[in-house]
DNA sequence: TTTAATTTTTGATGTGGGTCAAATGAGATC
DNA sequence: GATCTCATTTGACCCACATCAAAAATTAAA
């Protein structure tokens, strides 16, 4: 609202890609210094996003990509009657947008789950800028490749699994994102709510909170509440070993 | 096997891209006559593919994208209990690889269900290739990123909806599909099995057979083998009406 | 602090679709 | 043609998870 809050102003902070700690696992990835200055400069600064506050709605025109810096963004729709589907959860250093180049609209909501940080990358720029930098061409189809890799595990594990194993995938996919990010792999706050986690697995809520208090039961995990550690990683890993295709490779460059 | 066998030789035949009735559904899209020219150059002929050989499998070195010229190919992957997951299913027009840019490595078999032409797209080239055409560029992370919402829309099938709605949403993707390509959108033959439908759906071969009977006796299909016609497309319609998002708008360029 | 609203947990019950099994039908091979 | 093999259909049974309902815990508001 007010361009000088009084609030410690974000707006000062020239947060540039050379000196973020994502820059491994980000857009930059691959690219010379030369070349991530070019990238950082069509870059926008955006006040922080609050929670429940959205980033695009469906419909609405496309014009940026958006990295999140810092926080945590679902992407969901919604039907006539008004219930929500999300679609995925999107943390530090993930892209978000990315299906709403097929044909220059978004389709689907992107919200808040907490205070969000994100770098906003407006699309034209960023093609011109693809088309005389080769690596970040290479790169922009990584990503894009990456998420059409991500999704086709989740119909996979959607068409396949149990509800535990799916929450188990759920809950080490959250771990090993947390942990490239330098968070704990074993200890950490799941920002959404056992409501989102059973829309995006395809189960219902009560299903999610009795798995949750099953895999406590089991010693595997400790929860309270939003706080989830796990105890046990080997057996929450061995959990969905079975269905598991056998070249399962989603390894990210770092 | 031979280079000069006695069938009809499909070596000698230059397919164009500007001749292919396909050519507002595929890569050239958007392109003017003299970039598509520029981008048949780089497309290699192969003989075709018969029922049952591969394109690629699970491990190999990625080297380049295929566009279904004729056939239809199933995508899956394998356990190592041997059981085929099935990913999706391509008709001509459609490109198969998307998900191997990501890490220089296909992800999963690409299998003929029937005779198929295939124009093969060797990658790097076509990457050196898009730098310098900005159309063709943009036309890429298009074809890349309607991967990603095909996927998602997938996802929330799977998620949100009953058996019969599945099948009557595979259906009406394949009769959408077959209708842009020119084909009767109420006239076809499957080209794969129950079993694939069933694998690719998430249901049992015995369900999907079930469906098929029972959507014929509701005088919605008219059902003989893999001969499907569609009686009653506005009641087949309406039976994913229910849980479909607000904004579903995966409308093709055309 | 009290009250209200929301989220999570726990229990009881029902069912859609999976699994097992067997019959039927279609191609393929000889 | 006859036989084999594989795909599809149909039936019987059952279970994982959804649904319904209500209590308990947490957060937000007053």
């Amino acid at each position: 609202m007010s361009a000088n809050s009084k609030v410690v102003s974000l707006d000062g902070i020239k947060v540039a890609c050379s000196g973020c700690s994502l820059t491994t696992l980000c857009l930059p990835f691959g690219l010379d210094s030369e070349d991530v200055e070019r990238l950082e400069r069509i870059i926008k600064r955006n006040r922080p996003v609050h929670r429940g506050q959205l980033l695009f709605s469906p419909g609405e025109q496309f014009r940026s990509l958006y990295v999140i810096k810092t926080g945590a963004v679902k992407t969901f729709t919604q039907t006539p009657a008004g219930d929500e589907h999300v679609i995925g959860f999107h943390l530090p250093g993930e892209m978000v947008g990315l299906d709403a180049i097929q044909n220059d609209h978004h389709g689907c909501f992107a919200k808040a789950l907490e205070t969000t940080a994100v770098c906003e990358l407006p699309f034209d720029t960023l093609e011109h800028l693809s088309a005389t930098i080769p690596s970040l061409q290479h790169q922009m189809l990584r990503l894009l490749s990456r998420e059409i890799s991500v999704e086709a595990n989740m119909i996979s594990l959607l068409n396949n699994s149990t509800a535990e194993e799916r929450l188990a995938s759920f809950l080490l996919s959250i771990s090993d994102r947390f942990s490239r990010r330098g968070f704990s792999a074993v200890d950490f706050f799941l920002a959404m709510s056992r409501q989102d986690i059973g829309s995006y697995l395809g189960l219902a809520l009560e299903t999610v909170s009795r798995l949750f208090t099953r895999l406590q039961d089991h010693g595997i995990l400790k929860v309270d509440r939003k706080h989830v550690q796990i105890k046990d990683l080997d057996k929450l890993r061995s959990m969905l070993k079975h269905h598991l295709p056998c070249h399962s490779t989603l390894d990210q460059p770092s």
